[in-house]
DNA sequence: ACAAAAGTGTTAGTTTTACACCCATGG
DNA sequence: CCATGGGTGTAAAACTAACACTTTTGT
């Protein structure tokens, strides 16, 4: 297979995050005000160039770090390649986009161009970063069915109510608070931590505290449909 | 955000594809025994080198074009970023995977340094092309359960019990012919042509034909657990 | 008629949904 | 003692697994 052509052409690598975090009962996602053209004003995800020494991985954690201390992220995971000739102006650049996940708690110091914007109402972005964010919002959507990823998104230690929250909040519908802790904690995610949390000014039982038993993404419901034989 | 060096790496940008068929009884893997080295005679992936005017998905489909007959791949899709910075010998390069589907009928021409192999007992492969396979492996055993991914396996019409050694070979285990059926017709995914095949020479009541009603995949199982209020 | 292969019926088991009911606390 | 929120019990519904049984063909 012979080279298509002997001059190839300058090729630029990105790496780009959505930040996801649950915060105020929405989806949020943390995006960056872009102060010069092309786009100026616009709103972008956090990333920059991939360095000389160092994977996708390794370069997103290293440029997230400018934006969010690294401890807060919960979950990282690749999410796709965007590579439209067009898709940025200038050089040719490809970008490989990221899912990162930050747990409700956090609530990390952001330089001053920095805010969490609700992904269902986002402002006006640049290039395609809205494509890239609804693309990271659909696969935590549905890695919520069928991982514990949900252990990137609560805090250390929470209540079923608390969990039920931010569980509607990134699906976007009201989940059963109920059903919510039987189908986990028959799959072995939940754990009780014997601690109580003090009921609000309303009164009402006081909530069980609970975590989740194992951190790190792991598949919980593998074989939706043809399982292999049990025997 | 300063640029982090003024002079950037030269980089390179590959796309490569593990296209997979389900040929004589067993999930196999489109592989390309290399002439030249490095690692000479080890068997690789198909692709090469991303063009300047061409996204990755235009890109893989127009390389694969020299193996495989465009038009008999079935269903192209994204697997992930390989970019270690050691994982090619030479000039730091990049590579986007795909998982690519040809449907057990076909049999395209091959190129002579080309040959199809058991994902399961795969050669001496080159680079991280290994992991690659595996990987595509896994996400088409993952689909197969939620989506209606088989059409891109199968034949345009098929028997219940062929459809059943597809499914049989790409996930490594037995399925039920019997519960095969009812799971993919209650979910609208099989139609019947109202034709039958003849039986073989063993006898045996002829087998009714189907086909997909749907090409082109889409997720038919989106919701493992939380599903959204009915009403 | 018999063997082989395909397809249907039926039951049992599991998982999820929905909702009623009981529990613990503040005021 | 009542309102409020948390937690459990339980029945109904949906779905899958397993297997027996019927149907249709070739020899």
């Amino acid at each position: 297979m012979p080279n298509r052509s002997t001059a190839h052409p300058q090729l630029a690598h990105e790496v780009l995050a959505a930040v996801l975090q649950v915060r105020a009962g929405s989806l949020r996602v943390l995006l960056w005000e872009r102060g010069m053209e092309p786009h100026a004003h616009r709103w972008s995800l956090p990333g920059g160039r991939l360095g000389g020494d160092e994977s996708v991985e390794d370069s997103i954690r290293r440029q997230l770090a400018e934006k969010v201390d690294v401890r807060q992220l919960a979950h990282v995971e690749q999410l796709a390649v965007f590579s439209a000739p067009d898709r940025v102006p200038g050089p040719r650049t490809i970008a490989t986009a990221f899912l990162g996940l930050v747990p409700s708690d956090n609530d990390p110091a952001l330089p001053s161009d920095t805010a969490w914007h609700p992904v269902d109402t986002l402002p006006e972005t640049a290039f395609d970063h809205h494509a890239i964010v609804l693309r990271a919002r659909d696969r935590l959507r549905a890695k919520l069915s069928y991982t514990n990823i949900g252990f990137a998104l609560a805090p250390p230690e929470f209540t079923v109510s608390a969990l039920r929250g931010i569980y509607s909040a990134t699906l976007g519908y009201r989940v059963s608070a109920t059903n919510l802790q039987r189908v986990l904690s028959r799959r072995g995610l939940l754990e009780a931590t014997g601690e109580t949390s003090r009921p609000g000014r309303a009164g009402g039982r006081p909530a069980a505290l609970y975590r989740f038993t194992c951190r790190g993404m792991q598949v919980t419901d593998p074989f939706a449909v043809f399982r292999p034989p049990s025997r």
